[in-house]
DNA sequence: ACACACTATTAGGATATCCTAAATCATGGA
DNA sequence: TCCATGATTTAGGATATCCTAATAGTGTGT
């Protein structure tokens, strides 16, 4: 309770993206390895096990030296509110601001630290609370609430099947500007017309045009079985 | 030329609120006073000293010690871009996220250090490249050039005159929305119809309203002669 | 010309965050 | 079982920023 309101005070931005890294490394509950963080965030390990012992201090988290770091029930608040503040900006400037889906990663990582509560509210209404981000990531409501749609990665979609894509796992700008060239975006449908086990090469038909989609990007598209028209 | 280079790598947010502080404290190249910087940023005037001495090795300020801080080009031109910066954000919170004028330098206090030059280009270009903000300030072009409009103060004003209210020096939250809640806001026209030298009390007709408006605020509002229909 | 009242600077410290180099732990294969 | 390898932590430092207390400079009024 007490400890509860000290989360909303003033998290400095090195804490937030401490709390948002674990948050990202520890689904169902896997502890985040110190050198996952260190990695994600482009930090030394010692760096790492120093901010660590800190926020377990803080009551932000639980870690096991040697084993790893678990969010506490108030750091997982915390790295949620970082999380739908992101991708609600995501949304954003993509709808406003002429943004595409490959520039709006860093502009966002830099502006979930820095906006109110109201305006992050503002903008949630002036884009009519979305759902879901440009990428297709859940934008988690502000009760903490997430509402996550288990989709299927593309590579193991069986041959004849169309499919939706429904979310796109990836934030180098690089990998999302090659998908946006291929017309490959939530939303769009696509058909597997051949798989190749070798590399798990999948051939897809989007509109009129036919793709070969390689390991990596097969499995960062997930999809939905689409409607049959 | 080399040095100039390294402005627009990455200030700090402290040094961006210095440099701001110091150039707002010295129009007509009176140096800026140490106590005068640490009161308008709220820290003890030996944090200020500190700052200072190395900002000045890092060419951003010239200053003669127990006298006072003046900018250098250098740092004249990162003190004019945070505060296009500041103006725009504004300017785009009140068009766009329903903001109103008291409740928009705190936002864009935070802000202003947050946003990427790209995207205070697109709000600008979204708000159509404003040239004054909802104070009526005027908003620093990108090339670093500002449109100063010198007004008259309220209190200046002789009785009779009808003028238009251009600019009003104000960020208190409190003052802005007294000052609302009488009409007065940039674009409005007031007529000045009486004058008590004590006190400098000036009674004006605003629309249908009459207002006292003391010392403070009469310094505050500045004015343009409105054009007689 | 000098002392006093300010203002500004120096001295000495604290905190948050990061780093490299040197221990320490955990675990899979011989 | 035991040790080599890789992961993790401890040790020891650096930098940026802020603070309080003590010292130093400036300028005014007599």
């Amino acid at each position: 309770m007490s400890a509860a309101a000290a989360v909303s005070e003033s998290l400095t931005r090195s804490v937030e993206d401490y709390l948002k890294a674990i948050y990202q490394l520890s689904p169902e509950g896997r502890p985040a390895a110190t050198s996952e963080i260190a990695n994600l965030l482009a930090l030394s390990p010692p760096s790492v096990t120093g901010m660590v012992k800190r926020l377990s201090e803080h009551g932000l988290l639980e870690h096991v030296p040697y084993r790893g770091v678990l969010l506490t029930e108030e750091g997982r608040r915390a790295a949620i509110r970082i999380v739908r503040r992101h991708r609600l900006i995501e949304a954003y400037l993509v709808e406003f601001l002429g943004y595409s889906w490959d520039t709006v990663h860093e502009e966002a990582e830099r502006l979930e630290h820095a906006v109110s509560d109201t305006m992050i509210e503002r903008m949630a209404a002036a884009l009519g609370n979305p759902t879901v981000d440009p990428h297709g990531d859940p934008i988690p409501r502000a009760d903490g609430s997430i509402h996550e749609i288990a989709g299927t990665p593309l590579a193991d979609i069986p041959v004849g099947d169309t499919v939706e894509i429904h979310r796109v796992h990836a934030s180098q700008p690089e990998r999302l500007r090659y998908l946006a060239s291929l017309g490959l975006r939530p939303g769009v449908q696509v058909t597997v017309v051949d798989r190749q086990p070798v590399d798990d090469l999948v051939t897809i038909q989007v509109g009129n045009d036919r793709h070969v989609i390689g390991r990596e990007l097969g499995h960062a598209l997930h999809c939905l079985s689409a409607a049959r028209p």
